[in-house]
DNA sequence: ATTAGCGTACGAAAAAAGTCGTAAGTATGG
DNA sequence: CCATACTTACGACTTTTTTCGTACGCTAAT
């Protein structure tokens, strides 16, 4: 099959492809509204950020009017996880197991989340 | 208190901290045999990244003798808590469940540490 | 028709990260 | 004493990532 190349998107990328996967599909100038009411950048950079991921095919983009309209082009889960696994090798010496326990130890769930992973952890044990 | 900045180790300085935090205490020479047989790359580039991380404070070192002994200055756990709570927010709109579910989903674990994350989970639940 | 406003394109520079060559010091074995 | 082998220090360069100025086009209102 036809593989594409993984890239990985940079810190920036990412904080521009959290919008688009919240949006499903947006203009530069929504994006950077959205960034803009974050951290202190200027409208071009958000411009030329989302040209590059453009190039690298991180995002696609529909440009037969004049305001361009993009929309990612790597899914969520792909990208997820993509660098979950690259943490798991880097922070967690390669146990998922311990990634899971600092996650729900260190940062609250409610109580629907937990019945949740309870479920998963349930299925898992069956096997 | 007098918090120390947080620096966000760079992916090679992850690396190096990884190994560290294995071996508690270790050489420029050893961290770079270590590395080296992973990937490769040359020894002064090991030594000048952990000189770069002594300046900034996330290795400490004894240089009462000629071969510099270097341990990190940084904890583990402190530091996958940062870098956990960073990721939760930048790609899974802040919740933790939702990466514990792809950690769990996608990252085979072993019923031993399964069991670990139920007892954990059973204890969270009671609260 | 002129101006103001908003859009893209793009080059250039700044900042951050990673790489390595070379110098110079200090031991050690012949 | 001399050569060999390690070591640290450090400057310089490359590559990657981020930032932004400027040019230029299109559209709408005056």
């Amino acid at each position: 099959m036809a593989q594409q190349k993984i890239t990985k998107p940079t810190e920036s990328e990412l904080e521009i492809l959290q919008v688009l996967w919240n949006k499903r599909t947006a203009t530069v100038r929504e994006v950077h509204e959205q960034l803009a009411s974050n951290k202190d950048v200027g409208y071009t950079t958000t411009l030329k950020l989302m040209q590059i991921m453009h190039e690298k095919g991180l995002v696609s983009r529909d440009d037969s009017s004049k305001t361009h309209i993009y929309q990612a082009a790597v899914s969520r889960e792909k990208t997820q996880k993509h660098l979950v696994g690259k943490m798991i090798d880097n922070l967690f010496s390669g146990s998922p197991a311990q990634l899971v326990m600092q996650a729900l130890g260190n940062h609250k769930a409610s109580m629907d989340e937990l019945d949740e992973i309870q479920e998963l952890l349930n299925s898992l044990k069956k096997q």
